[in-house]
RNA sequence: GGGGGCAUAGCUCAGCUGGUUAGAGCACCUGCCUUACAAGCAGGGGGUCAUAGGUUCGAGUCCUAUUGUCCCCACCA
């Protein structure tokens, strides 16, 4: 970079280099050291469906912060990256591909299609990588996985293997969410409720002894065909005299009880409730607890099956049609209403789910809850918010068994094996030839295939090597981070956290930093179907990545969403241009000269003031950083930057180094290079490219940013003193600039400015920079100055600043404006007496409070004593 | 039905364990091409911190209630 370079940041070419060049250098690289402690974050692994959106682009971002920030600080830092074979996901979408070609999973065979299913993963699973890259992440490419390898396939199995045989995976006829599209069970998990408007049809099933009827409403007609009784509430006078007398079953003509139970609510419908144990969990429940018989009625695709009798075969909704026409034409329907209620649909393709008894394998998980539970309790993982530990906690409580096994080929498959000769289920890692039982060889291996989330759950250590004891599975787990959205807390969080301890005997991290939702600028989610998506690649191509990067995060605190709008792409664009001009400024005056990036040996008084700030600015983003406070951190560093660096230390120093002072401009040249490379480092992890850039122009040691050692708070740069010294100078600057604004006086216009002061020291150090920065033709300090009455005058907390500038000078208008400035100091003098002279003020507030209080009190009456003293001089 | 978030300037949001005069970006107004940056510089206006109580020497911050709004879980046959 030099002086000739665009006068604005084109961060195109540059992240290209740069994330090249940190390839090259092997620094994403994490070793296994002894000599440093680890610090570990396991990716959340995209899907191999995804391209990047916003949502990734936050998340990675986030990741990236704290590891180049622990890089920096000398952990052996291994951000551990791969992707997520994400079975019915991507199944859906490969069926739909093939269904354009119109072919479907039949025509290939379970072969053909998972060897489709392969090369899907082929082209698109290295997608996501690349765009994860031209976010600047720094993950250890070397290391990625992927949830379907050959590693992490082998703990899925030692997993299941496991958990078989203490009994917490077992096989068995249970009622299951079932997608009648994708043809599979699904986790309680994946059923997405959504509100939709359907009918109520009210129907008249007759008493069998002929004496009258029974009514109830149902949204599901065509399930009638598997009722196997109709239930009241066991003390709704209504019904009392009913229970135990059966009904006919219009439509089929068998008889079924009416039965008592407290499932039903008297108020709701007519009180009465149809009770189909099997296309429904509440009426299991009751055909449990009344010895119902169950039938089913329904196909897996949701067509009726061989037990609805002539309706056998009809598709689910020409069915309903059917029975409703069949049911009404015999009398049978008194009316339909609408209603609007709640569905369970499917998480991948929205059908409405069908509740659906069916064997299926399910891992049990009350024994495994507790401890998770217990981790969170006792803090061993720390949940940030704290808030989500409650979400965790409310799910895991009232956790039901897990369903496991998917009837789809894109996958685990299950590791069990059924004997054809004599019934028996093995469970084996290694694939089995013959039956241990009877020695059989007529073995057919389970079908099904598992949930995606039962190989994620494993991702903190299978990634890391296990089942095998590697040694980087000794020294990187536990892991420390997990960074995520708070809306994957059950399909993956929980489950991580109860697999690390049942496997491993530990926690897979021991902090949860969940983050919010990106939303559109309107604060809507963002969707397909709104068509409100923002490409984070298309931004990356316009601002740059750092920009991205720094409007994720900006404003953001944890597990709150944020609105994402070009607006603040804008402003962050803005910053890194500013950056990026502040270095042009100090490259065409450092430029062929010797600066080393060491401060000088004597620093002044402005030097030290933003030195102090700078050391005070290292310890808060650091202890930011501890917090993950990530906005907060971000925002100190853009102001310290931006108001601090820029508009008050380069504006210093170009008096300096157009002094002529050939020693006191180098002094000036150091400075701004030592604190400009150094806010460099505390940047970098934020905005990696545009730092890593500047830093290697300027002069440094080390050979690059990315591993340069993050800035530490340091006892002998502390000036509070001096600090508060320049603050002086600049609040009078400040002041001065203020009234020439006010009155329209252009910068052209110069004036003599006399500066009456008990404390000349700072002014008089800084005179050139008064002089020049609040445009006067030349300063003076003095404790008092005669015939200035009239002139324009500025009064600060440490001193009275005079403008002899007669004709420019309003009287009235002055005397209003000094008028309604005493009222304003005399105003916040009072609260400071009322508060000095409250005894319980001074008995229970901190020493060092009272102490402040009494400072401001003596500076707002020497303040008040010179506005008074002014104001007697114009009248 | 259960749980939670949010409510602060016109807009989008910060504000850590309660502590001197509540901040930023954008927008707006005024003046500036001041030899890094007009994607900029120097100023300015604008907030009874949702409402009502309470705790406290002191509340945007803690407690209670209310209103509005968003979300999660459960699920209505």
């Amino acid at each position: 970079m030099s002086t000739e370079l665009a006068k604005a940041y084109e961060p195109k070419e540059v992240e290209r280099r740069i994330y090249d060049f940190w390839m090259q250098g092997g620094y994403f690289h994490a070793e296994v050291d002894p000599k440093k402690e680890p610090y570990t974050i396991v990716i959340p692994p995209p899907n191999i469906t995804d391209q990047l959106h916003v949502g990734h682009a936050l998340c990675m971002s986030m990741q990236d912060i704290l590891i180049r920030w622990k890089r920096m600080q000398g952990y052996a830092a291994l951000w551990l990256p791969g992707t997520d074979h994400a079975a019915l996901a991507t199944e859906v979408k490969i069926v739909e591909a093939m269904a354009k070609e119109g072919v479907t999973k039949a025509d290939l065979g379970r072969d053909g299609f998972m060897e489709r299913a392969w090369a899907w993963n082929e082209k698109f699973g290295g997608r996501i990588i690349e765009q994860l890259k031209l976010l600047g992440s720094s993950c250890d490419w070397d290391r990625r996985r992927f949830t379907m390898d050959e590693g992490c396939s082998k703990a899925v199995r030692h997993v299941f293997v496991k958990l078989y045989e203490k009994g917490l995976v077992y096989r068995g006829e249970r009622m299951v969410n079932w997608c009648p599209h994708c043809r599979t069970a699904l986790s309680d998990a994946e059923v997405i409720f959504e509100e939709r408007t359907g009918s109520f049809w009210h129907l008249r099933y007759p008493l069998a002894d002929g004496s009258g009827y029974i009514e109830l409403a149902t949204t599901r007609p065509e399930t009638m065909l598997g009722d196997t009784a109709v239930a009241v509430h066991p003390e709704d006078g209504r019904y009392k005299h009913l229970i135990g007398k059966n009904v006919v079953l219009p439509l089929v003509g068998k008889e079924i009880p009416i039965v008592a139970d407290e499932y039903v609510e008297m108020d709701f419908g007519t009180g009465v409730v149809k009770i189909t144990p099997a296309h429904d969990p509440n009426d299991f429940e009751v055909g449990k607890r009344h010895g119902l018989p169950i039938v089913n009625v329904m196909d897996e695709d949701g067509s009726i099956n061989e037990n609805g009798g002539r309706y056998a075969g009809m598709a689910g909704l020409e069915a309903r049609e059917q029975i409703v026409k069949d049911l009404e034409a015999g009398g049978f329907l008194i009316k339909t209403e609408p209603l609007t209620h709640n569905v369970g649909t499917c998480q991948r393709c929205h059908t409405v789910v069908e509740p659906r008894i069916s064997t299926q394998w399910f891992v049990k998980m009350e024994p495994l809850a507790k401890p998770a539970i217990d981790v969170v309790r006792e803090k061993k993982i720390k949940v940030i918010p704290e808030r989500m530990e409650k979400v965790y906690y409310n799910w895991m409580e009232n956790i039901k068994d897990w369903c496991i096994s998917r009837q789809i080929w894109w996958g685990h498959r299950i590791p069990a094996w059924y004997c054809e000769g004599c019934g028996e289920t093995i469970v084996s890692e290694t694939d089995v030839d013959a039956c241990p039982k009877c020695g059989g060889k007529r073995l057919r291996q389970d079908e099904d295939t598992l949930d995606t989330w039962f190989s994620s759950a494993l991702w903190p250590f299978s990634t890391l090597g296990w089942p095998e004891k590697t040694e980087e599975l000794s020294y990187f787990y536990p892991t420390n981070t997990l960074v995520t959205a708070y809306d994957i807390i059950f399909f993956w969080v929980a489950r991580m956290i109860f697999s690390g301890l049942e496997q491993m005997g530990d926690i897979p991290f021991d902090t949860v930093f969940f983050h919010g939702l990106v939303r559109d600028a309107q604060g809507r989610k963002m969707s397909k179907s709104l068509g409100n998506g923002v490409d984070p690649v298309q931004v990356i191509d316009q601002y740059g990545a750092d920009a991205l990067r720094l409007t994720l995060i900006s404003g953001n605190s944890p597990g709150n969403d944020m609105r994402f709008s070009t607006e603040k792409v804008e402003a962050s664009r803005n910053f890194a241009n500013k950056i990026w001009n502040a270095a042009r400024f100090i490259h065409m005056n450092i430029d062929g000269k010797d600066v080393p990036c060491q401060l000088p040996g004597t620093l002044t008084l402005e030097d030290k003031w933003i030195v102090s700030r700078f050391n005070s600015v290292a310890k808060e983003v650091t202890e930011n950083l501890e917090k993950f406070e990530i906005g907060v951190a971000v925002s100190k560093l853009y102001d310290f930057l931006w108001d601090d660096f820029c508009d008050w230390t380069i504006e210093l120093a170009k008096i300096r180094m157009n002094s002529g002072d050939e020693a006191d401009a180098q002094a000036a040249r150091q400075v701004l290079v030592w604190v400009l490379g150094n806010t460099l480092k505390l940047l970098h992890p934020f905005m990696p490219f545009i730092t890593e850039e500047i830093w290697q122009s300027l002069p440094h040691e080390g050979e690059a940013l990315i591993v340069a050692p993050w800035p530490v708070y340091e006892e002998s740069l502390c000036f509070p003193e001096e600090e508060a010294e320049m603050q002086k100078v600049m609040e009078l600057i400040t002041g001065l600039r203020t009234r020439r604004s006010e009155m329209n006086v252009p910068p052209s216009k110069k004036a003599h400015l006399y500066i009456e002061t008990q404390c000349p020291a700072a002014f008089e150090t800084e005179k050139a920079a008064i002089a020049r920065l609040a445009y006067c033709s030349g300063v003076e300090t003095g404790e008092k100055f005669d015939g200035m009455e009239g002139a324009v005058t500025v009064v600060t907390a440490a001193c009275r600043g005079y403008l002899p500038m007669d004709d420019l000078v309003d009287r009235a208008a002055e005397v209003a404006r000094l008028t309604k400035e005493l009222e304003s100091a005399q105003k916040q003098l009072d609260t400071v007496h009322a508060k000095l002279a409250n005894e319980t003020f001074l008995s229970k507030a901190p020493q060092k409070v009272i102490d402040g209080v009494k400072a401001n009190g003596d500076k707002l009456r020497e303040k008040v004593r010179m506005i008074e003293d002014s104001l007697r001089a114009f009248q």
